[in-house]
DNA sequence: AATGAATGAGACTTCATTCAT
DNA sequence: GATGAATGAAGTCTCATTCAT
């Protein structure tokens, strides 16, 4: 793994545990194992490096994103295994979950970095689309259907990971009839 | 006002606008029209104010909840006002929201606030379970529905707020829809 | 003594003895017996500081030549006189002296702090030109003598303190011969 | 050119133009295109080079002396010539004038290199000298002469180049009768 | 010989907190 | 109770120097 990657990796986990200003950026070079100088090869202040890591989170679901959607099975179980893959990548990482969480409104993240991380979602953008020409889909607003979605899937990884429970299948079946009863026509 | 309350609001509206870590007590003193040593005469520390604000929301919150379900027309007409009052209480104000959406998953908000916070929204759940007993509301976990009706509002403002429009009735009407699908047995 | 005077002194000692790039502020605030970031209270930044100590001197110094030119006696006796203080000036306050050949050409000084320090430098400007009408000294360029002069002694009092001589009276009244024959008619 | 010299030049440049605490050991590879390591080959510190840089500019000074000393002219004549020469240089190197004018009295020029600096002037004292000999110079303390005629050919050039004047004959003539007048018995 | 990524000591500066007024 | 100058620990960031290539 490069140094850049370490950096990323170990800021993220301290960052999400203690919080911006209870993370000294020595605290993550030792984390990382790096100087401190190091860091700033990569990252020119400490809010670019908790912009990169927005960024580095945004990569990882776009790619997964992409793979669930790939079968050529109904709308329906399309979007029940991407809704589901999204689900599973927040709780196979719990850091990238925890940091979206936590720095998602935060005011260090700049708008160009927003941008960048909303630019190639399209294949969801595509499949909600098709589901409202097919009629299977509510036929609102698309923009706040996908930002509707977006909403149920981080405040159900909170509400299962903050109550202690384990993501079982009965409880994630649970959460996708909520939402398919949401969008549905 | 109170000096108590000056200094709550404008430590508000300095964190959401800036982030901790670029707001100084000594800027919301300035903001409060205060002394720094003010500050101190009410709240211990920078962390304990973050708290105290967090706790000042939530008793607005709380106030505006019992009010909206006092009446005693239909349960989904009660749940509609009771949600719909929650939306206008956010864009009222904004302040409130954006700090909400910052720190509601903030390290920084401790577990005994939470706790705090999070008694005394009986009366909403007393509304989910009578829906529930009635047969109205799907009978699931009634943790994952609060979660679940807590998270679809705050992504509602947060989307309508970030696209830059009016919080319109129609909007909101949509809004009802989906969640209101989403939750009906 | 006030702070802000305490910590100009002291500062100008260190970075007189050990340069700029030797003297950290933790050092001039242990000097002048404050904490570091008192001295952030009255001087932004270290610049900023260095400039205050320019004009702190520069300010002692038109102080001086304000009151060495009071009399009313001839021309020359009053050159000799302001020409003698600015000297004895210098030898009674050699931290002065060192800052000044130091940071004289330095980049650190801006331009402004340099225009500030050279006004009020009237009395001596007024001496230089009644002398330049009353045919004593050359007709030249007056901003050409003014400099030439100003350099002299300044050389001037480099060489004796380099030389580790004292300032004795013989060698002023060479120096003053020197200057004299060189700016007379 | 040597990457020696290349540094050095480099380095001067910079220095002069932004000051020592304001230019890093990696500008100066950069403006010197070399890497940083290859600075370290010739210099042990950024120290000696700045001391390097002052011997560098002596070198060339003496060099420069010596041959406007060489002509069997009258000994005003070449006074003339070599105060000229000097003056010439400056206005041809002003980088080399601006280093010697910000470092001639900093602490990072060790006593050493001074030493050093100063060797070989002999041409120039034995011209003195001879003046003094002949009833020409004024029969004084000889290293306060050379010290005087030091400085006032810095004071010179500082002044033209500072007021942006040229450097033209009128006011190197103006200059050469005040000093002339100033040590001539 | 030349390079420049890596390093970490230490620089400048900030800011939570105190306390004398 | 209100104030804000003073404090210094601790933060962010720089940069002289090294060393593996």
């Amino acid at each position: 793994m490069d140094k850049k990657e370490q950096i990323i990796l170990a800021a993220m986990r301290l960052l999400t545990e203690r919080g911006v200003q209870a993370t000294p950026m020595s605290a993550i070079a030792k984390a990382a194992n790096t100087g401190m100088g190091t860091i700033y090869n990569y990252f020119a202040t400490k809010e670019e490096l908790i912009n990169a890591i927005y960024l580095y989170i945004k990569r990882s679901e776009i790619h997964l994103v992409a793979k669930a959607l790939e079968s050529d099975s109904s709308l329906k179980s399309r979007f029940f295994s991407f809704y589901t893959a999204f689900i599973s990548f927040y709780f196979k990482y719990p850091e990238s979950f925890a940091f979206m969480d936590q720095f998602h409104s935060s005011p260090i993240i700049t708008q160009s970095t927003r941008d960048a991380g909303q630019a190639d979602f399209m294949p969801v953008i595509s499949l909600i689309q098709q589901g409202q020409q097919d009629g299977i889909i509510k036929n609102m607003d698309l923009d706040a259907l996908l930002h509707f979605l977006a909403g149920t899937i981080t405040t159900y990884v909170r509400w299962v990971k903050g109550s202690g429970k384990d993501n079982d299948q009965a409880l994630v079946d649970q959460q996708l009839r909520l939402v398919w009863d949401a969008i549905k026509e």
